[in-house]
RNA sequence: UGGGGCAUAGCCAAGCGGUAAGGCACACGGCUUUGGACCGUGCAUUCGUAGGUUCGAAUCCUACUGCCCCAGCCA
C-alpha cells in the first residue's frame, strides 16, 4: 500500500494497484508499458498516458516498457517511432533496455493461435468482410453462426498454415476466435483475430502477410512482458471481456496475469486530439508541420517554447479518472507560466518599436545600467544594458489621450523606464499626412536612477520597459494564440476547420531586442519584460534571431481594457 | 430498442455512512521599479432528478433523466 503524498490523494487507478498488492496479485510488482502505435505523433493526450505509466512505475518501485504497437503494417512507419522515442525521452522518461514491439512476437503469436485452433476455440472463415459484418448482427439483435465455424481442427490448422504460406488473397480468409455469436458485446461475437494483409511491415518486411487484430495482440503482449496493470483508455472497456478471454485461454508461460483499466482520455480546449484531424491539419497545409508551434504535439509543444516539466506537472494536475472531460487550455498555460516564472531570465524586447528622444540625455552617453535576470532567484545573478538618448518603448505604452486606468505614457506624464530613469513626455511628433506618432520627445531626471538612494523620489504608476536604439537587435517574433476559436471545435454537425483561429500566428518581423540576446541559442527560454514567455526558435540564424511567444504575461490592462469596452 | 461506462461549482477533481479537499478560472484587497510574480479574502447549505433506508446519505437501495462508447479483416 502507497500513499503518494499527504496533499496529493491518489486516483482511482492506484486504488486498484493498492488492492492488488494487498491481496499479493502478481507478486507484488508492478509493472505498466506505454504502447503506441507507430502511425502519428504523439501529443498532449499520448502525454498524460505516458506520465500515468511512467509515473505509475516509479511510485511504485515497479518498471514500465515502451511497447511499439505495430500490428498494422498499413499504417506504420519508422519515421513516427523515431519521433515516439524522441518524445517520450523528452518528457523526461527512461525505459532502459525495456523498447518492445508487438511485432516481435509474431511467430509465438501464431503458435498461440495454433494452439487456439487446437483447443478448438479459433476457426479459419471464409466469409467475405460484408458477409462477416452481416453475420455479426446488430446492436440489438444477435448474430448467426458462421457455416465454418464447425471446420475440423485438421482442416483449420491446414487453413491458417496456408493464411501465412500465403496461398489466399488478401481478405479472403480470417481466423476467428469461437466464443459466442448471442453475446451482448459486440466484441465477442466470435471476433477476428487474424487477417490476410499483404504489405511491407517497417521491422519484418514482407516475412509475414497474416497480422494478428489488437484484440488478440495486446493481451499477449501484456502477458508476454509481465505487465500486471494494462492501462488503456475508456473506449475499450468493451474489449475487456475480450482481453481476459485472451489472457485466460492463451497458454502463456509465466504467472503474470494483466489486468485492464480504463480511463478517460485528455480533452484540450481550443484544440483538436485525434491524429486524423492533426494529420489533416498538416497534409492540407493549415499548420507548418507535425511540429507547428500551434499544434498540441509534443513536438509541437517542445517548438513552442514549453518545458518537460510544465507538462509533467500539468499531467500530474489534472487528475485520472472515468469521466469523458475537457481541460481548459489556459490551465495548461498556467503550467507553463508558474515553471517559467522561476527559472527565465528576465529581457527586454520591444515588439512594435515607438522612438524616444530624451532631449536632455547628453548626446553621447551611453550608460551601462545593472539588471537582474530574474527577480525570484536573485541567485540568477544581473547583467548590464545599455542606455543612451535615444531609445524605443512599445508603442501601446504610449496613448495621445490616455484612458481612464491607463498608467502608461501620455504627454505630460511620467513613466519609470524598468532598471533606469524616469522620464516625462514633452512632446509628440506625428507624420503630417496620416497622423501617425513617429517619435517622442522626453526629458529625464537624472535623480531617479535605479538603485540610487533618489531612485523614488517621484512616484510614477507605470514602470516601462525599453531598449538603447543604437544598441538594440533586430529579431521576428511569432506571436500563437489558440489555433482554434471555439473551446470545441469538433462539436458535432459542423467541420472543424471552420473553427480555425486566422488569428492564431502573427508575425513582427521589426522587433528590438537588448544587446545581451545576440548569442542566444535556439531552445533556450526567456521572459521578454511584460510581455510573456518566449523561446528561440532554431531558424533562428547568424543572419537573425527568431523568437516564438510561449504565453503571454496575465495582462490585467488588457482585462481592463475589455471590461471598459463593455 | 442490446451491451458497457459516466454524472460533485464556469473547467478539472477529492470524497468510500459522521455533516462538501485542492487546483484553474473569476472577483475584491495588499504589496510591487514587470498592470507579472507574491500574499490575503470571497466563490457548492449541497453532490443529475425523485423517492426510500438510517439518529445521520454525495456516499446504501429503487426508479427516472442526461451524456459518452460499441455493429473495422483500425488501434
Amino acid at each position: 500500500m502507497i500513499e503518494i503524498s499527504e496533499d496529493k490523494p491518489a486516483n482511482f487507478i492506484q486504488h486498484i494497484i493498492n488492492e492488488d498488492l494487498e491481496a499479493n496479485i502478481n507478486g507484488g510488482r508492478v509493472h505498466t508499458r506505454f504502447p503506441p502505435e507507430p502511425n502519428g505523433y504523439l501529443h498532449i493526450g499520448h502525454a498524460k498516458s505516458i506520465c500515468l505509466n511512467f509515473g505509475l512505475a516509479k511510485t511504485y518501485g515497479g518498471l514500465c516498457n515502451l511497447r511499439f504497437d505495430d500490428t498494422n503494417p498499413s499504417k506504420e512507419d519508422v519515421e513516427y517511432v523515431e519521433s515516439i522515442k524522441r518524445d517520450v525521452r523528452w518528457l523526461g522518461y527512461d525505459w532502459d533496455d525495456r523498447l518492445y514491439y508487438a511485432s516481435d512476437y509474431f511467430e509465438k503469436m501464431y503458435e498461440f493461435a495454433v494452439q487456439l485452433i487446437k483447443d478448438g476455440k479459433a476457426y479459419v472463415c471464409d466469409l467475405s468482410p460484408g458477409e462477416i459484418r452481416e453475420y455479426r448482427g446488430t446492436l440489438t439483435e444477435p448474430g448467426k453462426e458462421s457455416p465454418y465455424r464447425n471446420r475440423s481442427v485438421e482442416e483449420n490448422l491446414d487453413l491458417f498454415q496456408r493464411m501465412r504460406d500465403g496461398e489466399f488473397e488478401d481478405g479472403s480468409r480470417v481466423l476467428r476466435a469461437k466464443i459466442d455469436m448471442a453475446s451482448p458485446n459486440l466484441n465477442m461475437r466470435d471476433p477476428v483475430l487474424y487477417r490476410i494483409q499483404r504489405g511491407t511491415h517497417h521491422r519484418t518486411g514482407d516475412k509475414w502477410c497474416i497480422y494478428p487484430m489488437y484484440d488478440f495482440a495486446h493481451p499477449i503482449s501484456d502477458a508476454l512482458e509481465g505487465i500486471t496493470h494494462s492501462i488503456c483508455t475508456l473506449e475499450f472497456e468493451d474489449h475487456r471481456p475480450l482481453y481476459n478471454w485472451v489472457v485466460e485461454n492463451v497458454k502463456i508461460d509465466g504467472d503474470s496475469k494483466p489486468k485492464q483499466i480504463e480511463f478517460a482520455r485528455l480533452n484540450l480546449s481550443h484544440t483538436v486530439m485525434s491524429k486524423r484531424k492533426l494529420r489533416q491539419l498538416v497534409e492540407e497545409g493549415y499548420v507548418d508541420g507535425w511540429d507547428d508551434p500551434r499544434m498540441p504535439t509534443i513536438s509541437g509543444l517542445r517548438r513552442r517554447g514549453y518545458t518537460p516539466e510544465a507538462i509533467r506537472d500539468f499531467c500530474d494536475r489534472i487528475g485520472v479518472a472515468k469521466s469523458n472531460s475537457m481541460v481548459d487550455i489556459a490551465f495548461l498555460e498556467h503550467c507553463v507560466r508558474e515553471d517559467l516564472n522561476k527559472r527565465a531570465l528576465r529581457v527586454m524586447a520591444v515588439l512594435n518599436p515607438l522612438k524616444v528622444i530624451i532631449d536632455n540625455y547628453p548626446e553621447d552617453q551611453v550608460e551601462e545600467l545593472d539588471a537582474e535576470n530574474n527577480p525570484e532567484q536573485p541567485e540568477m545573478g544581473s547583467r548590464k544594458v545599455p542606455f543612451s538618448r535615444e531609445i524605443y518603448i512599445e508603442r501601446d505604452d504610449f496613448r495621445e489621450d490616455p484612458p481612464k486606468k491607463f498608467f502608461r505614457l501620455a504627454p505630460g506624464r511620467e513613466v519609470r523606464l524598468k532598471h533606469a530613469y524616469v522620464i516625462k513626455c514633452e512632446r509628440v511628433v506625428k507624420d503630417e499626412e496620416t497622423g501617425e506618432v513617429i517619435e517622442l520627445h522626453c526629458t529625464y531626471d537624472p535623480e531617479t536612477k535605479s538603485g540610487s538612494p533618489t531612485a523614488s523620489k517621484r512616484k510614477v504608476k507605470g514602470t516601462l520597459h525599453w531598449v538603447s536604439a543604437p544598441h538594440a537587435l533586430k529579431a521576428e517574433v511569432r506571436l500563437y494564440d489558440h489555433l482554434f476559436t471555439k473551446e470545441n471545435p469538433e462539436e458535432e454537425g459542423e467541420d472543424f476547420k471552420d473553427n480555425l483561429n486566422p488569428d492564431s500566428l502573427e508575425v513582427l518581423t521589426e522587433c528590438l531586442v537588448e544587446p545581451s540576446l545576440q548569442d542566444a541559442k535556439p531552445g533556450s527560454r526567456y521572459q521578454f519584460l511584460r510581455k510573456g514567455y518566449f523561446t528561440v526558435d532554431p531558424d533562428t540564424s547568424p543572419e537573425g534571431l527568431v523568437f516564438n511567444r510561449i504565453v503571454s504575461l496575465k495582462d490585467t490592462w488588457a482585462k481592463i481594457q475589455k471590461a471598459q469596452k463593455k
